[in-house]
DNA sequence: CACGATACGGAACAGTGTTCCGTTTGCCAA
DNA sequence: TTGGCAAACGGAACACTGTTCCGTATCGTG
C-alpha cells in the first residue's frame, strides 16, 4: 500500500509550480472574498482577486462548494478535534457539550452567509453540507451520548438535529437585533430539560 | 379633502376588466407553482402557468417578494388574528404562546421555501421580510408579555428574536432527518427555564 | 533547446430576476 | 356604433449569476 502510493506519487510527484502557485493564490483570494462579500462571493470576483480567469478556479476546485470547504477545512478539522478534547477536560459532559457549541457558533457567525450556505437546498452546496456533516456529526453525537448518560440531557435527541438546528439559528446573526448566541443557548437550554415542556 | 378623494376614486373607480382577471390568474397560477417549486419558482413559469407574459408578473407585482406576500396574505393574517383569540381562551399564557408558535411553524414549513427567503439576506425579499414582522411581531410580544407577566417565561427575550430563531428553525423542514417542530418545542422549552442554563 | 503534456484565459452557454417599449385591447365619449 | 386614447400586454433584451470548453501559452524534461 505504501509502495504503490509513494510509486504513484513519484510518478506524478508534484503539479506545475504554476499551478500549486495559483492554487495558493486561489485560496486566499477567495478567502478574502469570503470576508467581504460572504461566501456567494461571484466566482469572477474572486477569479480576478486572484489575477487569473475563471477557468482556473473550476480546475482547481470542481464547484464553489469545493472552494468553500478548502477554505474552511483547517477550522472545522479543529471544531472537530476540539469534541473529544473538552469531553476529556473532567467537566461534566453537559459543559463540554455548550462549550463545544459555543466553537461550532463562533465559527458559522463569523463567516458571513456560511450558515445560510450550508441549509440551502442548491444542489450546488451538497459537498459543502456533507462535509460539515461527515465531520462534526460523529463529534457531536459522541459530546450528546455522554450527556445523555450522565442523565444531563434528554436522550431522545440526534446530532444530526442539534447541528442543523445551531446551524439554523446562526443564519442572520450579523442582523443587530439579532442574537444568534442567545437562541442557541436556549436551544441548548431547553436540551437539559429531560421532562415535559413547559414551566412549573 | 373628501370631495378629492371620492372624485379621483370615482374618475379611476376600478382597474380595466382583463388587468383585474389577469391578477386573479396570477395569483393562483403563484399559488400553485409555489406549492409544486416553493417560492423560488422561476417568474417565467408563473408566467406561462397564467398565460400571460412576464412584463405582466411585474406590473401588478412590482417584486417578486410583493407577489409573495399576496399569495400568503390570507394565511398571515389568519396567523396573526389568532393570537389575540389564542391569550383570550383563558389557559395560561405560556399555552397559548405555545399553541401560537405552532401555529406559525404549521404554517412556514407547509410552504416550502418560505423560510428560508424570509431570511435570506437578498434585498429582493426585503419587502416579504418586512410585511412577516410589522404583522407578527406584536402579536408575538403580546403573547410574550402576557406569559413573562405570569412569571411563565424569562422576561428578556424579545419577539423579534423568536419569530426570527423559529422561522430559521423552519428552514429545511421537508428532510425527513430534520423535525423543525421538535427543535421548536425545545427552543420554547428553553424560554421557560426563567434560572441559569444547564442541568441541576 | 525543442517538444509534449499541463495549465491557463476568457468567450460562450444556460439560467436567474428585471426593464423596456412596440403592439394590442378595453372603455368611454361623441 | 364607432373613433380614439389611455391602460395593459407580451416578450425581447439586459444584467448578473455559475459552469463548460477549447485555442493558446507555459512549464519541465529529454
Amino acid at each position: 500500500m505504501a509502495d504503490i502510493d509513494s510509486g504513484s506519487a513519484r510518478r506524478t510527484p508534484r503539479k506545475r509550480a504554476d499551478a500549486r502557485r495559483n492554487e495558493a493564490t486561489l485560496l486566499d483570494a477567495a478567502a478574502a472574498a469570503f470576508v467581504s462579500s460572504g461566501v456567494d462571493a461571484p466566482v469572477r470576483d474572486i477569479a480576478a482577486r486572484a489575477g487569473v480567469g475563471v477557468g482556473t478556479i473550476y480546475r482547481h476546485f470542481p464547484t464553489r462548494a469545493d472552494l468553500v470547504v478548502a477554505v474552511y477545512r483547517h477550522q472545522v478539522e479543529a471544531c472537530a478535534e476540539a469534541g473529544p478534547t473538552l469531553l476529556a477536560n473532567g467537566g461534566a459532559p453537559y459543559v463540554a457539550l455548550a462549550q463545544w457549541i459555543d466553537l461550532f457558533v463562533d465559527f458559522l457567525v463569523t463567516k458571513h452567509g456560511l450558515a445560510e450556505a450550508l441549509q440551502s437546498d442548491d444542489a450546488t452546496f451538497e459537498t459543502l453540507h456533507a462535509y460539515f456533516l461527515d465531520r462534526l456529526v460523529p463529534v457531536c453525537a459522541q459530546l450528546l451520548d455522554a450527556a445523555a448518560t450522565a442523565g444531563e440531557i434528554r436522550p431522545d435527541v440526534t446530532a444530526f438535529e442539534v447541528l442543523r438546528g445551531v446551524g439554523n439559528l446562526c443564519i442572520g446573526a450579523g442582523d443587530p437585533r439579532y442574537d444568534a448566541r442567545r437562541l442557541v443557548e436556549l436551544l441548548i437550554a431547553g436540551l437539559g430539560q429531560p421532562r415535559t415542556a413547559g414551566p412549573r
